[in-house]
DNA sequence: GATGATATATTGACATTGTCAAAACAACAC
DNA sequence: GTGTTGTTTTGACAATGTCAATATATCATC
């Protein structure tokens, strides 16, 4: 858990002011856990008695995610789910529930994987694992006796 | 280039019926190729002088997706994009233009990497390449002399 | 070719998610 | 403290997607 004038430290060193909206997201989001939505995370900010309106959590989840403090959770399209940039990673996304979990990557580093051709130069590959998690493949197997 | 009657075909093969909203959404993609949302498809049916209603192509790229004869195109939160089924690749992003680029895959099979430890079975991994296209890296050289 | 069961399309209202401009405010350097 | 500048707030709005109920078309069967 990192406290706040790590925080605070973290949000200078990238060029961003140490405002009261971040330090509350960047909190919110140690607390809770990773792949949060923008709205979820309001919703948490009010049952935490730090409410914040949905435009700033917009403004403040942009701003950390452009300076890399925060990381998109790449499962696809909808909305946009964010998790602290720790460490990269990919990730797990069951089909039938949902369910999303963290793979580690095998390098650790940005870009893990390089394309053959590509008209540009690759900075990050991200990989989205698509199947089915044991308890919705538990459920389909008795579902069919 | 795929006619109707195949185009029927496919779709019957997967329990679909072969319903005329279908084979035109078939129809455009063929024609205007990869990587279109759905209200670009509505308007590319317009602009053809086959126009259908938004709701019916939201419901037809449902559809076809779950059935597998589109895929979607992985390129994190958003709108969702859809292309022809035809072979499995992955994709380049650029972070400025926000061009998408196919990007064959090596092996061309499903899926063509392995995680180490996932609670649930992977039956395919999507791949985003992010990085900046030639075109912007060019754009910005120039822009800093 | 006609008929009927059933899947599908259509319609319109609505929910969700994200964006933006302008005014109010706070962080930080001095 | 004070001023500059980046940031937040506000509220209106745009874009994207969903849903239930009704109308319609497809296809198997006769």
């Amino acid at each position: 858990m990192i406290d706040d004038q790590e925080l605070a430290q973290r949000l200078r060193a990238t060029g961003l002011k140490a405002t009261r909206p971040r330090l509350l997201v960047l909190e919110v989001l140690q607390e809770t856990g990773p792949h949060l939505s923008t709205d979820e995370l309001v919703e948490a900010l009010d049952a935490r008695g730090t409410p914040l309106p949905r435009g700033s959590v917009y403004n403040v989840m942009g701003a950390l995610a452009t300076h890399g403090l925060l990381m998109v959770t790449d499962i696809g399209p909808g909305r946009a789910l964010y998790e602290l940039a720790d460490r990269w990673h990919h990730h797990f996304v069951c089909r039938a529930c949902g369910l999303i979990e963290d793979v580690e990557c095998v390098t650790g580093l940005k870009p893990c994987l390089e394309p053959d051709h590509v008209n540009g130069e690759v900075d990050e590959a991200q990989v989205i694992f698509r199947g089915i998690c044991t308890e919705c493949r538990a459920t389909w197997a008795s579902r069919k006796r």
